[in-house]
DNA sequence: AACGAGGATTTGT
DNA sequence: ACAAATCCTCGTT
């Protein structure tokens, strides 16, 4: 385990991302790369970001969250050109980079978090946490991170106790670190929903927007297939709503904004350099007699719908 | 010029 | 075997 604290929002086109790393030794855990892969509706999600602690290097300023009940769709979208960072060639090595930090990150705190459930002998889900585990868990931390002693203040509390409570509630308790706590206590909660994502299949459906999560690819060991990519995507608006965007989620029709950069990043993932938006689009077309995609009942230029929509 | 439909063939796993 | 990639012709916006 490392000597990683910190947060950063929105790892889209920062580019000391890269050089951070190398320059750093690896310092900082960019908690948006859970959000990128999650949908950005989680709602206990969003909270993670507020707290930067400890961060060494040069990192870009936490982005306010949108408020409950706004429209995701229109939620910010980072766009390297609209930010004047270098169309073109250095615009498509940075979209890579980030693509590589986030399953390296990811695979990262997985694997650290795993390290530290042997050694405390505890589960990596805080839910099931009793409170002798709570207090392990809160002494690791502390230590990792050179944290002030929070001493007994969570005395006597459970991990499910300690997953209800809000930022404020830990920083309150513990007004010295209580935030950081709260944030790696989010971390911790990301990396176990993951986990059980990731084993479970599809036995659950904990509302709406879950049934989506299977197709994710990071998590299905089968070569990703095109309308799972494109969901991907669509489900990521903060990161490609200039490209491809919902017009009607509840139906599942989407619009491609941008066809060649859809068309590119398809490529990029199946390393198909070759690929364009003619070729991209045959694929789509295949799709209509497998029943999962179709052109929506009034059919306009570059937009598609789902068949069955989550 | 860019998109759309769909046939034919090849390719990668 | 299968989904995509590739290549193609022809029609539409």
């Amino acid at each position: 385990m490392g000597h990683r604290a910190g947060a950063a929002w929105e790892m889209e086109d920062t580019k000391p991302c890269m050089e951070a790393l190398e320059h750093c030794g690896f310092p900082g855990l960019y908690l948006s790369c859970f959000d990128m892969l999650f949908t950005e509706d989680s709602a206990w999600l969003v909270k993670v970001s507020e707290a930067s602690p400890g961060l060494a290097c040069a990192m870009p300023v936490p982005v306010p969250r949108m408020a409950h009940g706004e429209e995701p769709e229109q939620c910010p979208v980072i766009d390297s050109q609209a930010l004047g960072l270098s169309p073109g060639l250095e615009g498509q090595e940075e979209e890579r980079s980030l693509e590589q930090v986030q399953s390296m990150v990811v695979g990262e705190v997985l694997k650290d978090i795993e390290t530290a459930c042997k050694l405390l002998n505890i589960t990596p889900d805080p839910m099931e946490w009793n409170s002798g585990n709570v207090q392990k868990w809160l002494l690791w931390t502390e230590h990792l991170y050179r944290l002030p002693q929070a001493g007994k203040t969570f005395q006597e509390q459970t991990g499910k106790d300690l997953c209800a409570m809000s930022e404020e509630d830990f920083r309150q308790r513990v007004p010295q670190c209580g935030d950081t706590l709260h944030a790696h206590l989010d971390i911790w909660k990301s990396a176990a929903w993951m986990k059980e994502r990731c084993s479970v299949g599809d036995s659950k459906i904990t509302g709406g927007e879950e049934l989506w999560l299977e197709a994710d690819s990071s998590c299905s060991g089968q070569p990703i297939h095109l309308w799972q990519f494109l969901r991907e995507l669509l489900f990521k608006p903060h990161n490609y709503g200039r490209c491809i965007r919902w017009l009607n989620k509840e139906k599942g029709i989407f619009k491609i904004e941008d066809s060649a950069h859809v068309a590119r990043l398809w490529g990029r993932r199946k390393n198909r350099p070759a690929m364009n938006y003619d070729k991209l689009s045959r694929s789509i077309r295949q799709y209509y007699k497998k029943g999962i995609i179709r052109k929506p009942d009034v059919s306009q230029r570059l937009v598609y719908q789902f068949v069955h929509p989550v």
